[in-house]
RNA sequence: GGGCGGUUAGCUCAGCUGGAAGAGCGCCUGGUUUACACCCAGGAGGUCGGCAGUUCGAACCUGUCACCGCCCACCA
């Protein structure tokens, strides 16, 4: 016997170690190849080792599991790969930070070995985490394959990826300005760069004319934000149009502190209408300053080391007191030597954009280094054309814009990191610098000694790759490839990726690039990884602001699953997953549809009362009973729509439609229908009822499963304890398929009972009818179908709106309460209950709203333009809704008029 | 500056191809109807952001304005 209510805590585990040792999670299976099964995959966006579950998390990986269980249920040969990401800065940064609690000698100490030894050695430990909480969700993944982008064979693919894109010229070493983190001391990608708004200063400084004043002009205003770049700077620029500074072009001007001498140039860049329309040039500590100095040969003088921390050189003339300071620090002592020497001009308060590194949460320096770069731009013309040909498609489609408009607009992606976490970079050293990227070392050599002619010492780049170049190769590394697998062959492409959109940057667009230029199809063309990206909703918070752990609004998927179950939770995120909507979450949903769960629960225990056992070869298209043709036909519907609905990735309409069908028709409507049936005593009804209302929840389950894939099982099998033995667990019964159940008279039929008894409910709660009493009916001017769809549900009819007797008759008695519906009037006598004169005011307000109707709609039909320009059947429709409201009109006159005679 | 999205019930949001405004939560009124109070029944509540247009017909299409988000690029 089932409990009262659902304990889920109790049987999520339990349940999902069962499935776990019947296998069913495996791609593969013997039984589906043999039987032709069609591959379908997804492969997971590998969480970060360092990660725990957020809400995010939680949201794509349940949609990806119920596209995943309604395809394995269609008889699919899915495969749902999963593995972790080694996410480079992040755990580093974890292992870093717990070596600095332990008190330990830091990774510098400790040396890149040791060091590296220790990260191994907490992601044995502690890298599982983010796994577990996956499987608490209920994700059926594949986890026999389970990989991690720094396993051997992900490693290979990395290599040999690296190595014949440098060959091709795809991968190149540059030196240029890059985001530098002055915290991780490492290049990181545009991508990786925040710009955040923040209150800052703007300052004038005065730079003297080395050779006195020229058309009496003796120095030139310069505004800067960061004073401490100046000493840095080996230009001052004007725009060529500027009449102000025209011949002061190619004069020198002496800049203070440094004291070097430096050109003012001409060039576009600096905007004439901005400050003093002069710019200084910092050409190895701003990017537009860059490419000023760039255009114009001047030299790039850096000004600080890894840390940010102020260098002095005989290039950059900077003064010794400032040597290892800070560059804040730097920055105070610039202004106040400035001031000293008399060239401080102003201040202005002002709110600036800086670039923020995306984890270290430090200002970013831009920094004149040596780093390796994808030649993206090439990369990215097959993905550009693979999306606008359709071969791969975005979904929402709009997404498909940002795409484009990124992928047009591409830099070259920097994918060195100064780094010891990660794929290290197959680069080898001769001792003149020149490179040699091989797979191995012995590689290297052999190439080297060709080149010297002798051997030479080499030593390896220490740095490593950017953790996205590893992830971009993850649709077909994690099928072996470079290896020609089996499951390469069969699982590639994949089907669908499901994504946030904020890493289509980072992740989508590098998988397409590297997809396409290493992947072919059968015809040796461009391969591309997936054909449909799915975009989903990013969650907030019930406010609509991002989760983050600062402001303390986050919701923890782990403390709503403790609470409410993990089927709550996924059916709240797959009820919110409207496309293009970020989801706004709030605790009281999640309970709300755990109370679903409860309720199906206790709609089991109802039929496990009544002894609704499921019956050997139950045939839902030969049933006799109206009721059981009916909710035959409503399972057929709502199969129909929750397909649909997931065919379309429209989570939420298939959500509601299993929800409506369930609580609002098979609960609220059919079991109490059956309720006379099911106590009565023609055995042959009962018996067929009880089959098909077995029947119906076995279809119910299987329609939530994917959506709430551990009540749904337990109710698979507890219910299936009963009736002959299943044939298998629920996570592989069979997708209900159309069978052409609905029978139309049957839906008509009981249509009209819902009606009707909502109609008299109404009416009893209206005049406050004591809940208890029951009301005789009486149906006047029934038709032929009407009094046999009283006869056949007179105990239904009876139940449901707790009548008396029910009569069909010419005359209303008296004091009644009436109400038309269809061609029948229905009159409730309720002599001494009733107040005639507010009856009367009753059915008058109502021939006066159906009167509006009529109205509106006789503008529409007196309209020649409507009626001779809509479709036809839209006129019609109108007609048809006019003569309907006209017949109403006239029996709720007819019933007024009885009701006069009556008082 | 460029782009994307939003504005519908008190709150959170659906509303697909233009053809009679919807759900959940909340609120109000009843309820010991032998599955369920995590429930049942009934009810109130909307100028679909403003304006203009297209159309026989607009929450939906177009334009425009207002406000709110987000992304990208930024004037030193």
């Amino acid at each position: 016997m089932l409990d009262k209510t659902y304990q889920p805590s109790e049987l999520e585990h339990r349940i999902y170690t069962a499935w776990e040792a019947a296998n069913s999670f495996a791609c593969g299976q013997p039984g589906r190849i043999a039987a032709g099964a069609r591959p379908y995959t997804i492969v997971i966006p590998p969480p970060n080792v360092t990660g725990s579950l957020h809400m995010g998390h939680a949201l794509n990986n349940n949609l990806q599991d119920i596209l995943i269980r309604f395809e394995r249920m269609r008889g699919r040969d899915v495969l749902w790969q999963p593995g972790t990401d080694h996410a480079g800065i992040a755990t580093q940064m974890v292992v870093e930070r717990q070596l600095m609690e332990k008190q330990e000698p830091g990774r510098q100490a400790m040396g890149r070995e040791k060091f590296l030894k220790r990260v191994w050695a907490w992601k044995a430990e502690s890298g599982g985490t983010i796994i577990n909480q996956l499987k608490r969700l209920g994700a059926s993944c594949d986890w026999s394959r389970e990989r991690f982008t720094m396993d051997e064979g992900l490693s290979e693919a990395v290599l040999k990826v690296f190595v014949d894109l440098y060959r091709e010229g795809l991968i190149y070493k540059d030196k240029r300005l890059v985001n530098w983190d002055p915290v991780f001391q490492t290049a990181i990608s545009d991508l990786e760069v925040e710009q955040r708004e923040v209150n800052g200063h703007m300052w004038q400084f005065a730079y003297p004319l080395v050779e006195g004043p020229v058309d009496g002009i003796a120095e030139i205003i310069i505004a800067t934000t960061r004073p401490e770049t100046m000493l840095g700077d080996g230009a001052v620029a004007v725009h060529p149009s500027d009449e102000r500074y025209k011949n002061l072009i190619g004069k020198l001007v002496r800049l203070p502190i440094a004291e070097r001498h430096i050109p003012i140039i001409a060039d576009e860049y600096p905007d004439p209408e901005f400050g003093s329309g002069a710019v200084k040039i910092t050409g190895a500590h701003d990017f537009n300053d860059f490419e000023v100095a760039r255009r114009n040969d001047i030299p790039l003088i850096p000004l600080m080391d890894s840390q940010a921390r102020m260098i002095v050189t005989p290039e950059n003339n900077v003064p010794k007191h400032y040597e290892g300071i800070d560059r804040y620090e730097a920055r105070k002592l610039v202004l106040k030597e400035i001031e000293e020497l008399g060239f401080y001009r102003s201040v202005e308060e002002k709110i600036i954009a800086q670039p923020f590194g995306d984890r270290s949460g430090v200002v970013i320096e831009p920094m004149l280094t040596d780093q390796w770069y994808v030649d993206a731009q090439t990369l990215a013309k097959p993905a550009i054309q693979a999306v606008e040909s359709g071969k791969t498609e975005f979904v929402p489609k709009n997404w498909e814009k940002t795409y484009f408009e990124w992928m047009r607009n591409i830099q070259p992606w920097c994918i060195s990191r100064q780094l010891w976490w990660g794929h290290q970079i197959p680069a080898w050293y001769g001792p003149d610098g020149e490179i040699f990227v091989a797979h191995d070392e012995d590689e290297a050599r052999a190439l080297a000694s060709k080149y010297y002619g002798e051997d030479k010492p080499l030593i390896r780049d220490p740095d490593v790759l950017d953790t996205w170049f590893s992830s971009a190769l993850w649709p077909f590394s994690t099928l072996g490839w470079p290896e020609q697998t089996p499951e390469l062959e069969r699982y590639y492409k994949t089907d669908v990726l499901v994504t946030g959109f904020d890493i289509i940057f980072f992740w989508v667009a590098r998988m397409m690039m590297m997809g396409l230029h290493l992947m072919k199809d059968g015809q040796g063309q461009p391969e591309v990884p997936f054909h449909t990206v799915y975009i989903h909703a990013l969650v907030r918070d019930e406010a609509g602001a991002k989760m983050s752990k600062s402001k303390g609004n986050v919701m923890d998927p782990l403390e709503m699953i403790d609470e409410f179950g993990a089927d709550a939770l996924r059916f709240t995120l797959s009820a919110m997953a409207a496309q293009g909507r970020d989801i706004k979450l709030a605790k009281s949903r999640v309970e709300g549809y755990r109370n679903f769960g409860t309720k199906i629960w206790n709609a089991s225990r109802f039929l496990e009362m009544n002894e609704c056992v499921r019956v050997e070869n139950f045939d839902p298209g030969a049933l006799t009973q109206g009721v059981n043709k009916w909710i035959a036909g409503e399972v057929e519907k709502a199969a129909g729509a929750v397909t649909a609905g997931i065919e379309a990735y429209r989570f939420n309409e298939a959500a509601g439609a299993i929800y409506r069908f369930v609580w609002n028709i098979f609960c609220d409507w059919y079991l109490e229908l059956i309720k006379p049936a099911l106590q009565g005593d023609d055995e042959e009804a009962k018996a067929e009822t009880r089959a098909t209302a077995a029947w119906a929840l076995d279809q119910s389950l299987i329609l939530l499963h994917p959506f709430m894939p551990f009540i749904t099982e337990e109710l698979w099998t507890r219910l299936g304890e009963r009736g002959p033995a299943r044939d298998t667990m629920l996570i592989l019964a069979g997708w209900p398929e159309t069978k052409g159940l609905v029978d139309a008279p049957a839906e008509a039929e009981f249509d009209w009972v819902i009606r009707v008894v909502s109609e008299i409910r109404s009416i009893r709660a209206e005049m406050n009818v004591p809940a208890g009493a029951k009301v005789p009916v009486s149906v006047l001017g029934a038709g032929e179908a009407t009094r046999a769809r009283l006869e056949a549900n007179r105990d239904a009819l009876t139940t449901l709106a707790r009548l008396g007797a029910i009569s069909t008759s010419d005359t209303a008695p008296r004091g009644s309460v009436q109400f038309v519906l269809d061609e029948a009037t229905f009159a409730l006598p309720l002599e001494g209950v009733i107040d005639i004169s507010a009856e009367t005011g009753r059915l008058n307000s109502e021939i006066e709203k159906i009167g509006k109707d009529i109205s509106q709609i006789d503008a529409k039909l007196a309209n020649e333009n409507f009626t001779s320009r809509a479709p036809e059947h839209v006129v019609e429709e109108q007609r048809q809704r006019k003569a309907d409201a006209e017949a109403v009109v006239a029996k709720l006159k007819d019933a007024l008029k009885r009701l006069e005679a009556a008082s």
